[in-house]
DNA sequence: TTGTAAGCGTTATCAT
DNA sequence: ATGATAACGCTTACAA
């Protein structure tokens, strides 16, 4: 059904190899010839077949972005910001950009993405940190010696990553809570985001212990994560929540208990994602600017892949408190 | 560096062709051998080249969805669900799921598509109406007899396709705002959306014009649009959105204007997207089931795989009115 | 059960 | 500027 080179080129009158070079970019070919090759493929429904080109030497590249997929039916806002900047990053370049998701603990999904991995479909991948399938397909491609970058922390290395400053914008957020009179702080986040706590912490000292509360990263655990520490600790006035959903059900919550915003409560949330600033009450965030850490990462990688997979210092992108309406 | 199978096989002092065996499924071969294969391959550090694989026919299948990307900062929430449903349907199939999201207006973007459908590596794709490059793409599909399925109206074609029933959607919200006693209604919608207009209109008749104002796809855009509104027709008192996203800018601007709502200014969303529960105040919506919608679409686009390519009429997913606070 | 050998559709390297 | 030919790494009849 599909002609193949030979079958084109036999129909032009031509050998598949010119036919070859009037589709590359640098094969010697006359103007002439290129041309009417270019014109006759429409006509005929010829394309190459990018895995016969793809062995052979040519072919397109493609980078892969692997990150773990938390919910089957909520949206990650904030994953999708970063691919978003990746996709900004690499308009242009000729490259494809390949987005793999997986869900947290499915030894199949893991396997399905080892494969991607090592196919040799991918010339460079980025990996979202943040579970422990991360560092496995973190490790397996090193090992493999495909460049590879992360988006957070994967391991101890201070090296080819583009890393958040989490303890930092947590410190920032409890400072203004604190400057801004606030006295019972309250935390809400998940075993993933120690750091944030500590950072926060850090604002209160020993002597002022922050209330907590585990939450996921789903407005109805915002909900419950408050309900909870409402009733354990009415007299708090200020939270910080590990990421904007989880904010969205607390905002929601404290309207429930009857709760002023910001006047009885201030809440700030984490991420800065592209909807906080549209909300009513506006969200005030910590912004850990998404796009621009996937355009970070991007540019990372085709270093890396550039020098031949040489190593290279992690790099940190600022946060940034931003006050809106919540605080 | 990476080695191939005729250097794995030698190692083990066996045939490529065994080696090839152990990991297809059918291939006739001793269980032990298979075991060892297995084993020694990942120590050796041995994985099929995927275009080699599916150059000699093996190899793993892939399905594409090609959707519009407007904007190049803020994520597109309807669609993220889409894409998580035909995930999830996809999940366990053994086949992978590629996704293309392409700018309207580049003819460099498209080029890139036309070369992902044509190059054979997708054995099936869905291309999401919306955009003149995706009537092209689902033409070019078409005629290269990839099997295809829309999502939305590409054509007057009832035929491969999952569509949503937004004329009736937008009925229903109509019928809901003057059943309510509503009386001034208004509409805020971009060039796409003809038909939720028009089935908004249609439940007030031709004495009671609907205000209208412009509105793309930001939150921004409800607020302008809906300032123009207030200033044109200050009488509204029901606002119908052509997506939830709008529908906040609206919901901030009343605000901001100092109406309530629901009391002085009703607000019906469109597409429920995951997020709108969890506004302050929730937010009603004319749900679309955009989960569902893209379940649907990959699972049109397998039948249609597996019978080769043959027409399939079109599918309706139902669409229903969800209230909630801000009706 | 295993090995041999012929493709799969390109591109790259030589010739011409 | 164009053509012949040898890879590229795998799968799958067919043979043993």
């Amino acid at each position: 059904m599909k002609p193949n080179i030979k079958q084109f080129a036999s129909y032009l009158g031509l050998s598949p190899a010119t036919v070859s070079r009037a589709f590359s970019r640098n094969g010697r070919i006359s103007d002439a010839t290129r041309r009417r090759i270019l014109d006759e493929a429409d006509r005929f429904g010829y394309h190459a077949n990018i895995h016969a080109a793809t062995l052979a030497g040519g072919g397109r590249q493609a980078v892969g972005v692997f990150f773990p997929q938390w919910s089957a039916t909520e949206p990650d806002y904030f994953m999708s910001e970063i691919l978003l900047g990746m996709g900004r990053e690499l308009r242009g370049r000729h490259l494809a950009l390949e987005s793999i998701p997986f869900p947290p603990g499915s030894r199949d999904e893991v396997e399905l993405c080892r494969e991607q991995l090592l196919s040799g479909a991918l010339s460079g991948a980025v990996i979202v940190a943040g579970s422990v399938e991360s560092k496995e397909l973190f490790a397996l491609a090193a090992q493999a010696g495909i460049p590879v970058v992360s988006i957070g922390r994967i391991d101890a290395e201070n090296r080819n990553a583009v890393r958040f400053d989490n303890y930092r914008g947590a410190f920032l957020a409890g400072k203004y809570f604190r400057d801004t009179g606030r006295k019972f702080p309250a935390y809400v986040g998940g075993v993933l985001d120690r750091r944030k706590r500590e950072g926060f912490q850090s604002v209160w000292g020993e002597e002022i212990p922050v209330a907590f509360a585990v939450g996921g990263a789903s407005a109805d655990h915002g909900i419950r994560a408050m309900d909870e520490l409402l009733a354990a600790r009415p007299e708090i006035d200020c939270v910080l929540a590990a990421n904007d959903i989880l904010a969205l059900g607390i905002v929601r919550c404290a309207h429930l208990a009857g709760r002023a915003i910001p006047r009885d409560l201030a809440v700030i949330g984490f991420d800065d994602v592209a909807l906080a600033r549209s909300l009513t009450p506006a969200l005030s965030s910590v912004s850990l600017h998404p796009g621009r850490v996937g355009g970070k990462a991007v540019e990372l990688l085709l270093l890396r892949m550039e020098r031949d997979g040489m190593e290279i210092p992690a790099e940190q992108v600022g946060c940034e408190l931003i006050l809106r309406e919540t605080t």
